[in-house]
DNA sequence: CCGAGCGATTAACACACGTTATAGACGTGC
DNA sequence: GCACGTCTATAACGTGTGTTAATCGCTCGG
């Protein structure tokens, strides 16, 4: 029963992933969630590698991702790149607004995305007239600061291998949370060159830490189709531990 | 006359760092920096090396260094430690508070501290109170946050010596705004064991990397004492930008 | 149907950085 | 004044990861 039920672990893409986040971290008014879904109206579909803010911008309001999966990254003069998070269905960025504040990096499409501008005015409206959230929202920055830590911690002390497998244990656990996974995979859209950026390695690295973990059966990657074969030693490998995600009771077993 | 106004370039410790920071970002009511200054009453002295909150920990409330250097960081099975963020006098953690949240990482002085601890009862009055008070700390939260993601391209994407040329430029221009640094330099009270934990390298490439930077004349360092010896050289080495730290027109020269 | 382009893969080689070990410098407590 | 621990420094050696480059397979546009 637990299994199939549609509340608890969802078959599909849940409807209003951005609701469902918040509504888990604190619980939400009727009137919340449905100021949330006003808010969210007006969604554009965006097509792959597109800029949604560069470095420089200054932002009237916050975005939403509500399908695909989007990165931020920043720029070095030499060309390198290094994102540094990656945002799934659900989640936002800039929506602890601040007037007049210069982006510091840059914010693009992976895969394509439907993607929810919402103004500073909307923002502030929510905030003020929905202090659950309000608090909501409050915890999603500390969660967003608890995932840049870990991925500190994640490159700067794990090896190629660690590095890579923490990467895929996070996005199974917060994709599965918005109902995105498969039962032992999920659609990656990264490519390989992506995957170095993110973990600070070179792209010909990643394809040989890839080989290893296709090698010792622990994953399969064919395409974009990422299955997880053996997600025990994937979390051991990566010595994952979902604590700093914050989901409670959420988390995936 | 500009260089020695103490509100523009401070000669000593500004004597609040905190309201002084919080009223960068905001410009605070007279009410805002009474109450704030209340609220940081009763700071406790505390040696160096000691933890002040531990992974687990459920923190009834958050904390504010008003002098010293701490910092934040995880720790791996293995023994492994990385720093995820030093926080100087005026910087603070867990003030964007959640009730009920478990710390994923824990907080620990390098040096010995002045820390005032602040409950979530005044938190939330100081919150409710004053709107400036919450939207400085919102940015404070940002700033953070940018910090982070910095640090991370510092890790994932920088040379050794590029990565140490850059935290102390970050470091430098923090405690400018402080009030806490000689013309050219600062008190640097971390070990070069600790600089490997931050860097994502081990204590003797650490080494390995400041007698670089001797060699070249870019810096002096006696025992706990940094001296900047080409700042512009140091910046370039790091490819040192300020702009994410927000600070405006406080940022350094 | 063909060429162009991007992504994945693999090989060969180079080097930045890690590991282990030892010794010296310094402070600190007894 | 001595023993001790901590931090810095340096050497020798090993290796994980970067670099460059070539090949192969797709997909997509014409």
């Amino acid at each position: 029963m637990a299994l199939t039920d549609p509340t608890t672990r969802p078959a599909g893409p849940i409807v209003h992933p951005f609701i469902a986040k918040l509504d888990g971290f604190v619980a939400l008014t009727e009137e919340a969630k449905a100021a949330l879904k006003q808010a969210s109206l007006g969604a554009h579909l965006i097509g792959p590698r597109i800029d949604l803010l560069r470095e420089g911008d200054m932002p009237e309001g916050g975005i939403l991702i509500t399908e695909g999966i989007a990165c931020r990254y920043k720029h070095r003069a030499n060309g390198a790149r290094q994102i540094t998070a990656y945002l799934v269905p659900g989640d936002t960025c800039d929506l602890e607004f601040h007037p007049f504040r210069e982006m510091d990096d840059a914010i693009a499409t992976v895969s394509a995305c439907r993607v929810a501008r919402i103004s500073a005015a909307t923002l502030n409206e929510l905030v003020a007239g929905h202090p659950t959230v309000a608090q909501a929202l409050r915890m999603t920055a500390l969660v967003d600061k608890a995932t840049l830590r870990e991925w500190l911690l994640n490159i700067g002390s794990r090896s190629a291998m660690e590095r890579i497998a923490h990467l895929f244990c996070e996005l199974f656990v917060r994709l599965q949370t918005v109902g995105l996974t498969a039962e032992d995979g999920y659609v990656l859209p990264m490519t390989q060159s992506d995957l170095a950026d993110t973990a600070g390695l070179s792209s010909v690295h990643v394809n040989r830490s890839l080989q290893s973990l296709r090698r010792q059966g622990v994953i399969d990657l064919k395409g974009k189709n990422l299955t997880i074969l053996d997600w025990a030693r994937l979390k051991t490998i990566a010595e994952f531990k979902a604590n700093y995600l914050h989901l409670g009771d959420r988390a995936a077993a």
